[in-house]
DNA sequence: CATCCCTATTCAAACGTTTGAATAGTTATG
DNA sequence: CATAACTATTCAAACGTTTGAATAGGGATG
């Protein structure tokens, strides 16, 4: 029972510790085929000693006689965005029953981090990597080291396929046309739209469709009423957006009886804007946001929005790298794939029906400053 | 330029191209002490060439030839609890600079899921385990084969020092008296009370806290106004909960002017029940959270909150384990650690001064179903 | 009785690194 | 000129596992 060198119980020590072979004892413990040929009353002796002695066996020595390492990196580029953690739980759902273990990183929305642990992520032997980018993701070497070294890549929350990388991504169109469609069934005619920042790849996209749904109705948006979050790098800016842009819409005294705000946290922000002066959501302003995460939920009013599926975009995700290392090397160069998850309205207490047309305009005008 | 079985770049392939020994190479890329015996115009010579095939160090050779894994384990109970990211950015400054990467696993508040990931952290041969236990962590085998295989672990979210576990968690006693104090300084004196599940340990200290703190005031709680929320799994299962008491609390008829909640999703809760009923927060009843969370902080009205210092637990957590790798099994079974962190009041919107009285109490009754 | 198959176990090489010891070659010291 | 000390490089063993090939003892088949 000498001290081994590493605090770790090995092979051997579970060998010495019942008489057999190491051999025998990797055999056994890792149910090989061969195990079926080791006499019973072996196999349950060293079972017995191995559970003893706490063995347990090392991923690494395993790894790199196996040359696998059961590892998929999941690198998110900002983990305290809530965005992330439900696509996380869908990659994690994928992944386990192949009995993959997600290697979860979050680069804080730095780009520094980001790259020196692109790195760290390759030399842990990663089969596979899935980015989860909410936000910026320029061009970077990841490109040329990832693929030097056969790594297959998915990236979740843009559209890369363009640059052969696999990519899901919500429709945002789709999702934008459905917020406006919403706002106008309501019978709003009136309404102020808040587009992403220009770095945020999902604002072009969305902003069309919104554009494409008012069209459709036959309604046009006044230029004056579209407004653009400045483009912080922090999640939560769209809040402290959302309520300055609030201010603006008032104070330039145009009428409107909804928002469209980009997303979910700058809808919360309007709302934020719009109490403080006194006017009233739903009564008085609808708003809508986008994203469908839990802080738009459990404010009240509870904010209607657009739902992204992001479970089934982090399972579909996984399911492509699972695919992709089933068929290691052999034409991995295939035409990169793309998933383009539908988006869902989901109706809560931020929106109704417009207020009586000249008696809310005068409030507004009274509201003001 | 044979393409090799496994398809990442090793050292002997650096060798083989720039026509030094596999040792040379190691030693000049790992910069190991020998590398200055190396002449320079050899090590640019293979640095350059390193670069040029995309050469990234195999961790799992490095690691099982030098005995250490640069890994510790962070095994989060339930990563959707908006409670864990500060924590888990916080480790994972304390580790960075260390160069140590965390393993981090989100064991989604399933007591199967948690065991089995605590295996195979084990397997990875990470050096020591984080757990950040919000929600129940009862005794499992966890204890026994951590310590056979003689690694550190660090709690963060409940005191387990008495089981020999170093452990760091908010000071939830000084937590409760914090709020208590606030509403009564405001004026309070009829103050329902929501208390926290009771298999979530955090209850128990908090209520004291309350208690204490209502004592010092001479204020007497009315038990029929004292709450206990159910104990769901669900960390979102505060919000229903504080829906449901909040129409329980009108329901009972006793008057009341501020509710204090177990934590930041119920005290939403309870705004959403009030307000569904006419109640307006803060003017007719104010309410106070704790935990300081984001959903807390872009509802409007902002909830007032205890604020737990999140981030420094997790520095704290991470200082711990880098102090107790450092001297390796040596006295490894000093007493165990324990550091309460701090709290904070955030005065924000939801609390005021209690509305005139009797008219108050009026009003209650009116919107009474 | 030589051959073949079956069962139960072990040998030994390999995965990609690191590193103490070894090998040369050069220059300085006694 | 032998020894020492340095520089520049390589050898070879080890980390803990897996696995194709080998061993050895039976029994059944030809």
């Amino acid at each position: 029972m000498a001290q081994r060198k590493s605090g770790h119980v090995t092979l051997l020590d579970v060998a010495r510790a019942c008489g057999f072979s190491v051999s025998t004892v990797s055999i056994v413990l890792s149910e090989a085929p061969l195990s079926k040929n080791v006499a019973a009353k072996t196999r349950e002796q060293i079972r017995t000693m191995a559970r003893k002695l706490g063995y347990h066996p090392d991923a690494f020595a395993r790894s790199l006689r196996s040359r696998s390492s059961q590892t998929i990196g999941v690198l998110a580029f900002d983990l305290s965005d809530p965005f992330c953690i439900p696509v996380v739980r869908g990659i994690q759902a994928g992944l386990y029953a192949a009995n993959y273990l997600p290697l979860l990183i979050d680069a804080q929305t730095q780009r520094r981090l980001f790259d020196s642990y692109v790195q760290m992520i390759l030399e842990r032997r990663a089969e596979s990597l899935i980015v989860i980018a909410s936000w910026v993701f320029e061009e970077t070497n990841l490109l040329a080291d990832l693929k030097k070294n056969h790594v297959p890549i998915v990236i979740i929350g843009r559209d890369l396929s363009g640059r052969g990388i696999n990519s899901v991504f919500v429709d945002n169109e789709t999702g934008g046309a459905l917020a406006m469609r919403h706002l106008i069934e309501l019978g709003h005619r009136k309404i102020a739209v808040i587009r992403g920042p220009e770095e945020m790849f999902d604002s072009d996209p969305r902003w069309a469709g919104i554009q494409r749904a008012a069209d459709a109705a036959g309604i046009k948006l006044n230029p004056k009423l579209v407004f653009q979050l400045p483009g912080l790098v922090d999640p939560a800016s769209g809040f402290e957006g959302g309520i300055r842009l609030a201010k603006e819409m008032l104070a330039s005294g145009r009428p409107f009886t909804a928002v469209l705000a980009f997303d979910d946290l700058t809808a919360l922000g309007v709302v934020r804007g719009l109490t403080g002066v006194g006017v009233r959501v739903p009564q008085d302003c609808s708003v809508i946001g986008f994203d469908g995460v839990l802080p738009a939920e459990v404010a009240t009013p509870a904010i209607t929005t657009i739902r992204q599926p992001l479970r089934e975009m982090g399972m579909q995700a996984a399911e492509w790298v699972m695919h992709a290392i089933g068929k290691r090397g052999r034409n991995m160069d295939d035409a990169p794939r793309l998933y383009r998850a539908l988006p869902e309205l989901v109706v809560r207490d931020s929106t109704s029906a417009p207020p009586r047309r000249k008696r809310k305009e005068r409030e507004r005008n009274g509201a003001e400053p």
